[in-house]
DNA sequence: TTGTGTTTTACGACCTCC
DNA sequence: GGAGGTCGTAAAACACAA
């Protein structure tokens, strides 16, 4: 492990292996001159493949700085000191770049870092969440509409048998009608379904005894 | 080895709070 | 006005398939 000596500080850093990173004074290049919102300028790099070999990059040795990998030892304590408390106040920053031999600027921008981590970690999970939840309720729509496709059928079915029982009634009873005083209407007026959400299912129910009720298959889905 | 995608370190711009 | 926050991004460092 090598070391670099910037100021007070003693940094540790991996020896490039082929490009560095230097920081250029952040305010040269012309001003924006007319007072109006300062124009977003980006720090100049060292592209890769150049090489640093002239004065001024000498000079500015105060302001070059390596990026540097930080040890195991060094995110460890950075991590674990992240778990007790995401923000970090003045003092702390301090003592913990005291303790870890760092910049207390690393340590600020490291901890910058690592709530954007955490942020976009907690999206995430939030996202998965949601989704799984927007998931099981699909599901559920899925399996409602084909129960009642299925019970609608089952209502179909069951209003055509009605029907014909109802048409061959009325021909039975028609027949016997000269023997008989009492009309069909009178013995069995309609009735309606109190609990039928459409108008259309309000049919004339003329079977209402416990005989057919038991024989009625169809309804059987209904009465579970 | 090299191209490419991802992660990490660092910074500028801007915002909020005291 | 300064300190410290977020956001967006550059570029180094790293991982890994081809």
């Amino acid at each position: 492990m090598d070391q670099m000596v910037l100021g007070s500080h003693v940094y540790p850093y991996t020896t490039p292996t082929h490009s560095q990173c230097i920081i250029v004074n952040q305010t040269d290049g012309a001003p924006s001159g007319d007072g109006s919102k300062p124009v977003k300028r980006r720090r100049k790099r060292r592209s890769k493949g150049s090489s640093a070999t002239n004065e001024d990059d000498v000079a500015t040795i105060g302001a070059m700085l390596r990026k540097r990998k930080l040890t195991d030892e060094q995110m460890n304590m950075l991590e674990y000191s992240f778990e007790n408390e995401h923000k970090l106040e003045s003092g702390r920053k301090e003592k913990i770049a005291r303790e870890l031999g760092l910049d207390p600027r690393q340590v600020a921008v490291w901890f910058q870092n690592r709530r954007a981590r955490w942020k976009n970690k907690k999206l995430e999970e939030e996202y998965a969440k949601l989704k799984s939840q927007h998931d099981t309720v699909l599901l559920g729509q899925c399996h409602l509409e084909s129960q009642l496709l299925k019970l609608t059928e089952q209502l179909s079915e069951a209003q055509n048998e009605i029907r014909k029982l109802s048409e061959r009634l009325v021909q039975e009873t028609s027949a016997n009608s000269s023997s008989s005083s009492l009309s069909v209407e009178a013995n069995y007026a309609p009735i309606e379904f109190e609990f039928a959400p459409d108008t259309n299912y309000n049919i004339p129910f003329y079977m209402m005894d416990s005989n057919y009720l038991q024989n009625m298959e169809y309804w059987d889905g209904l009465y579970v």
